[in-house]
DNA sequence: TACAACATGTAACCGGTTACATGATTGG
DNA sequence: CCAATCATGTAACCGGTTACATGTTGTA
């Protein structure tokens, strides 16, 4: 369910587009929280359509149909966010990755530890450059929330992975 | 493939187990990581039979059957942690949520984010009683290091919901 | 003897990925 | 004219969830 909700809000926010549009925009900004491939978004916009979420405002030339969000699409929406209570159970590989740690040898977990705060410390750079491109910018608001979070998550990752390498190596050095 | 590599960590730590006992060890231990029910476990079970990862060195009364990790199991798990480098695509409902809190009215979006705060830290208190109740005990082993990022990552969500919050109410009491 | 827990499986379905397939328009 | 990009779709497959289905053992 959670394809028409990001669909439905990039809608909201970027006025009406075609799929071909939602499809780059799901790139280049929901990236880090969702993702979906044209594949997956072309028959999910027709579905909504025939339920009335969406509708088709015009077709463009090569095929390109124009999609806008309806008052039911909007409902949906704001729906979702209020009154479905966000369901804990998620799957990260990173947590994965961390509750087998004590699979490998000391020394080539704190290895693989290093390895890690090392590769999410590039990500972080890469996120604050985002950051810091869009704030001398216009409007605070699109992905400004989101990039916060996927910064402070991308840290804490950095963190955590730097300081178990050291925890490790510390009560292995004896 | 993540499935198979979280039944084999299971295998190695508690040693040979049946699909019965892993369902269970994976509610109560790697649950925060990821999640997998019987009818996926049986049957992945069987397959890695197949393939030579595990083996069924026994099999007990009510047709129980007893797998044990072999050595192809135990070095496809270990290749799988140090040569797969982590896939940096996840989803994230928390994040989805984030990236749509500008499509609500400023008050919604902060008393959201208010009520999201209470709910990690309710979640937060019993990670860190589950962390409290294993301090006192033997092995700082399995589902240590999980465990400790589960709690960092919850506080973190609780912190960001609630500093979040304060700012959007406080750009917007003007 | 009845109920809870043990124990294993299968089938239908849903969401997502990869690959296949097609064609129109624009710019160099 | 050719290549890149615009633009939409379908099919096969895979991983995961829900529900269905069945039978055994221990214990109150």
């Amino acid at each position: 369910m959670s394809l028409r909700i990001a669909l439905l809000g990039l809608l909201t926010v970027s006025g009406p587009a075609s799929g071909y549009d939602l499809t780059k925009l799901f790139e280049s900004s929901i990236n880090n929280a969702w993702q979906a491939r044209h594949s997956q978004i072309y028959p999910e916009l027709n579905k909504m359509a025939a339920e009335g979420l969406v509708t088709v405002e015009e077709e463009g030339p090569r095929g390109r149909k124009t999609y806008t969000i309806t008052e039911d699409g909007a409902r949906e929406l704001r729906t979702w966010l209020i009154e479905k209570e966000p369901s804990r159970s998620h799957r990260s590989e990173g947590a994965l990755r961390a509750f087998l740690l004590p699979t490998l040898e000391p020394h080539e977990a704190a290895a693989l530890l290093r390895a890690e705060a090392e590769s999410y410390g590039v990500r972080l750079a890469e996120l604050e450059a985002i950051r810091a491109a869009k704030s001398s910018w216009k409007e605070p608001g699109f992905g400004h929330y989101a990039l916060d979070l996927g910064i402070r998550q991308t840290r804490l990752m950095c963190e955590w992975a730097e300081e178990t390498a050291a925890e490790i190596e510390g009560s292995t050095r004896s």
